[in-house]
RNA sequence: GCUGUUGUAGCUCAGGGGUAGAGCACUUCCUUGGUAAGGAAGAGGUCGUGAGUUCAAAUCUCAUCAACAGCUCCA
């Protein structure tokens, strides 16, 4: 008999060779019908793997991550299964499960893919999936598996295989379908039950330029329909969303060809919504005793021979500008970091002053490859909500939990409720990525980790993200159509007080290391702006956005009262414009609706004799007529 | 940066070897209106840029720039 320890901590007893499905089976049949992998001890499995000695148990369904990885991995086989019943001859490269459904990469030889194919291989797949057929696991010798697919001459599979120790190789097939495949799989094809074809793409063999480029096709499947209905609803949504496009429509933010590309322009409605954010910011940290600094735009290429990043980035960068008598280099400043680490050195510290919080809205500019550029997320000049936090090691902790309340009363006031965060660690096989010595990356990724514990932040780890020289805490928000974005950031650093050989005097009267801590809790104006539109689909907070309400007049001869009630709404320090344009009601409701203005206010004869206006929420219609300083408290009340 | 697609009026887009079209926006006039598009007239483009082919190029070819999708990258 083996132990099987359950989630809430139950231990129930088994024959050993059990699987999982039986485990399953033996808690409810309703669990058993839902149920798609489990990790055993930590591992995900397929449910028919049978287990042989004690484990602990986690069952995966569709609502879980894994569930769902699971179900992708699956219908990935399935897709190719349709690929080769279609298009017998189809090469198979890699294809894995992904955030949002999966791909697989083919080489389908002289034939190429085009939309057309798209509905044949959506009903090939459901009618293979129909036959309900078993994912068979199967462990091949090395030899084996390479007899079989050099008889079958799918050469990208052989040049997998290569990589791949004997013992360790495993086979899967479902109906007519063999994949050299890790796993693990669904039991069977029968869940899936919508199926849409997405995209097909190019994608390099292996990430390689120089290789191959193979077919990328795109699908996703639901075990129901009405979740592809929803998928697909989602994804039109998305595209209403998306900040390029509203960025356009509501007079932002623009770029010109004639500036170069990846430079935007801020629009006078963008720069109103982009100050009042700085504004917010720049508050809470003054309260919070950051002192705002302001340092130049280009900085001589000492400065970064110092830091580090003109070796490490230097030749992906900006080239350096010279000076036209003496030929000095000055680059662009890709980062503010080495400025303020002048201002912190320029005259001794003492322990008693810190720690010392440098912040400044900081302009950069990072070449950024042209196919890279997208929108304001991803620009070649933008300005980040910098600070660096210079302390000694025993403030270290308390610090970097200050930030991190900071950067989370930031998130929650922007309307971002969910997020992750991730550590970004050193990739251990890789340490020639990185400055510093191992001591310094292990404290400093202890600090991290440390802290995280400490408020529960709920976080992930990932290996080889860290910066050059040191390890982050990004902090990974989900938008209201749940999607992913990196945002803040905040990073622990022992190097660069090193490089630029920063100090302090300690109470014993020696010299010490103060240890750096960058941050930014928006990251970037431009992107975090650019998530923000998508977010809130450009209905902004009302503190932020750039109108909060027009006046419309019924007809121009109420003109003059509209410019009576601006002036009092302002005197009450908020802020809209009068649409006196010579047009019909219902034509100024419409424009303004659609410029999502928060507040319509109409007014004609009965306002202007009662004094009042006739209030019209954006979205929701008519409130009816209130007096103008009854909407100025009602909308004070809601900032 | 690589592969592919696209580039025509402020915006969205049609057209296409014989020097350009629609809707919206804009201007003017009429209309003076009550909760999501009132009416009429008008103005606006060397068809991204450069070169080539041709009697003739916005249209075909090449290069270049930009946007879009994907890949690779991200201090």
């Amino acid at each position: 008999m083996i132990n099987i320890t359950f989630p809430d901590g139950n231990i129930r007893q088994y024959a050993a060779g059990t699987t999982a499905m039986e485990i399953a089976r033996s808690i409810s049949e309703g669990l058993a019908r839902n149920v798609l992998a489990a990790s055993v001890n930590g591992e995900v499995r397929d449910l028919q793997r049978p287990i042989h000695e004690d484990a602990s148990i986690t069952f995966h369904k569709w609502e879980d991550k894994e569930g769902k990885s699971t179900f992708w991995h699956s219908s990935a086989h399935l897709l190719a299964e349709a690929l080769e019943a279609l298009y017998p001859g189809t090469k198979f490269g890699i294809g894995p499960a992904i955030d949002n459904g999966f791909y697989y990469d083919v080489d389908t030889g002289d034939r190429s893919l085009t939309p057309a194919d798209m509905p044949k291989i959506e009903q090939k797949m459901l009618e293979l999936a129909r036959n309900k057929s078993e994912y068979q696991r199967r462990e091949v010798a090395k030899n084996d598996a390479i007899a079989y697919f050099k008889e079958k001459g799918d050469e990208y599979k052989l040049e997998l295989l290569d990589g791949l120790e004997d013992g360790t190789i495993t086979f899967y097939q479902q109906g007519e379908f063999v994949d050299l495949c890790r796993g693990p799989h669904i039991p069977n094809t029968e869940p899936i039950k919508a199926v849409k074809v997405l995209n097909f793409a190019g994608a390099y063999w292996r990430g390689d330029e120089k290789r191959k480029q193979l077919t990328r096709v795109y699908a996703i499947t639901f075990p129901k329909q009405k979740e592809l209905d929803e998928y697909l609803h989602m994804v039109e949504e998305a595209k209403k969303r998306d900040h390029r496009k509203l960025g356009q429509e509501l007079e932002l933010f623009m770029f010109s060809e004639k500036v170069g590309s990846g430079l935007p322009l801020w629009l006078p409605k963008g720069t109103a919504l982009r100050s009042r954010l700085e504004d917010f910011l720049k508050k809470e940290q003054i309260r919070r005793g950051y002192q705002p600094v302001i340092t130049p735009h280009i900085g001589s290429k000492k400065l970064y021979v110092t830091s580090g990043h003109w070796e490490k980035y230097g030749k992906d960068s900006f080239q350096p500008i010279f000076t036209p008598q003496e030929g000095e280099e000055f680059l662009l400043k890709p980062m503010n970091c080495p400025h303020h680490c002048e201002i912190y050195g320029h005259r001794p510290r003492s322990y008693r002053e810190l720690p010392v919080r440098i912040a400044e809205f900081g302009t950069v500019y990072r070449y950024e490859q042209s196919g890279e550029l997208h929108g304001l997320t991803r620009v070649r000049g933008f300005t980040q909500d910098d600070a660096h936090l210079f302390c000694t090691p025993e403030q270290l902790k308390e610090e970097f939990l200050g930030v991190l309340d900071l950067t989370r009363h930031v998130l929650a006031k922007l309307g971002f409720e969910k997020f992750t965060a991730q550590i970004s660690l050193r990739d251990p096989e890789n340490k020639a990525k990185y400055i510093g010595s191992d001591e310094n990356w292990e404290k400093a990724e202890r600090a991290i980790i440390e802290a995280t514990e400490e408020v529960g932040l709920p976080t992930t780890r990932e290996l080889g993200e860290a910066a050059f020289y040191g390890p982050k805490l990004d902090f990974m928000v989900k938008d209201a159509l749940g999607r992913s974005w990196q945002l803040g950031t905040i990073q622990v650093d022992y190097n660069l007080p090193e490089r630029f050989n920063l100090t302090y005097v300690g109470a014993d009267n020696q010299e010490h290391r103060p240890v750096m801590i960058h941050r930014a809790p928006f990251g970037s104006m431009e992107r975090f702006i650019g998530v923000l539109i998508e977010h809130c689909a450009g209905k902004f907070p009302l503190w932020l956005t750039p109108d909060q309400f027009a006046i419309l007049p019924v007809s121009d001869r109420f003109v003059d009262y509209a410019y009576q009630v601006k002036q009092q709404l302002e005197a009450e320090e908020l802020r809209g414009f009068v649409d006196d344009r010579n047009e019909t009601i219902g034509r100024k409701i419409r424009d303004n609706e659609m410029k999502r203005i928060p507040f319509l206010l109409i007014v004609g004869e009965k306002e202007a004799e009662a004094g009042s206006v006739s209030v019209r929420r954006q979205g929701e219609g008519d409130q009816g007529a209130v007096s103008i300083m009854e909407f100025a408290t009602q909308l004070k009340t809601m900032l």
